[in-house]
DNA sequence: TCGCGAATTGTTATATTATAACGTAACATG
DNA sequence: CATGTTACGTTATAATATAACAATTCGCGA
């Protein structure tokens, strides 16, 4: 099972997942003799500065604020969509947002636990899911080419059970 | 396990299933004293009508063709909105369309299979995708609490051995 | 290093999906 | 039949995504 659940929900050292991030993007991109441009990059380094979904716009102003000048949607749906087609980043549908991908090149699952209070979502990958839900396809005579998979509910850290709530020092939020 | 997945693939009496869904629309109705009023029982008779998912502007097309005067996005919207609450529909979050539910009422997983050449979505519930789910969220620390699954690839109409490719007989993809 | 084709980005406009806000009509109930 | 509630009509607009075409940059062979 591959999964990043752990490390979005607990404080950890984020820019290491950003440069983790960068450099298996470097190396994708020079493995399918792609380019990863100024545009792109920056892109995927705003999908990493979180655990949580952007959208498209949210990316836009990002990026718009970041080099000064107005960056239009187009310019930020073609680096979506090249980061998606290298398997850099996940589409979740239901919430018309874009995430970075922990582990790309290897072939999983995409299976999503989104937070419905922090918005998180951790990446898991679970053989024994994928391979019910193939038997599930075979069972039913189809064909299975692709898969979005996305679970709602509350992460560890708001589900949790509410500690030092009295104490001073209230839970930590912070990322990292 | 729950499925219409048969169902939808093959030639079979329609207008029993939209008579069924439309009975069992008005007993869930009464039971939560709720009212299937005209538009609404518009709405989930044309997402009966196929068992391909339809988009909200489909609907308003045809319930303004049906009806002959024009109706507005948010009448469909609050029909679209009433039929999910009440599970008479879902969402298809990857197609931002919606499909009548063959069993509503009954406490399932919603887990689509849909058809990427003729668009057909077969519903499907299968405890043990639902038992490894919640398991794999516990693992997780994970508070389950919905879930969108959804399947591509091609259901068995259009994955089958394509006979009489070269008769004058082409595939014929007519819905019964 | 020049120039050419391909890939990338800029720019404008517009399509598609969904909701806000507020007024009006229908209903159900005492 | 008066009243509060629920549903619908209407207008405007938000949010997400793409089409179409021009301009630029890049890689690479001549």
């Amino acid at each position: 099972m591959l999964t990043n659940s752990r490390l979005v929900h607990q404080a950890h050292d984020h820019g290491r997942c950003i440069n983790a991030a960068l450099s298996r993007a470097e190396a994708l991109c020079t493995e399918n003799q792609a380019r990863l441009t100024p545009t792109r990059e920056s892109v995927l380094r705003l999908l990493w500065q979180s655990h949580q979904p952007l959208g498209a716009y949210q990316l836009q102003d990002q990026l718009s604020k970041q080099s000064g000048k107005n960056i239009a949607p187009p310019t930020i749906y073609r680096a979506i969509e090249f980061l998606l087609q290298l398997g850099l980043i996940h589409r979740i549908a239901s919430l018309n947002a874009y995430i970075g991908c922990p582990f790309p090149g290897s072939d999983h699952s995409n299976l999503f636990m989104i937070c419905s209070d922090c918005g998180s979502a951790a990446e898991v990958s679970h053989n024994s899911i994928n391979d019910l839900l193939q038997s599930a396809s075979d069972k039913a005579n189809f064909t299975l080419q692709g898969q979005s998979l996305e679970l709602f509910g509350l992460c560890p850290n708001c589900a949790g059970p509410k500690i030092q709530l009295d104490s001073q020092q209230s839970q930590d939020p912070s990322h990292e």
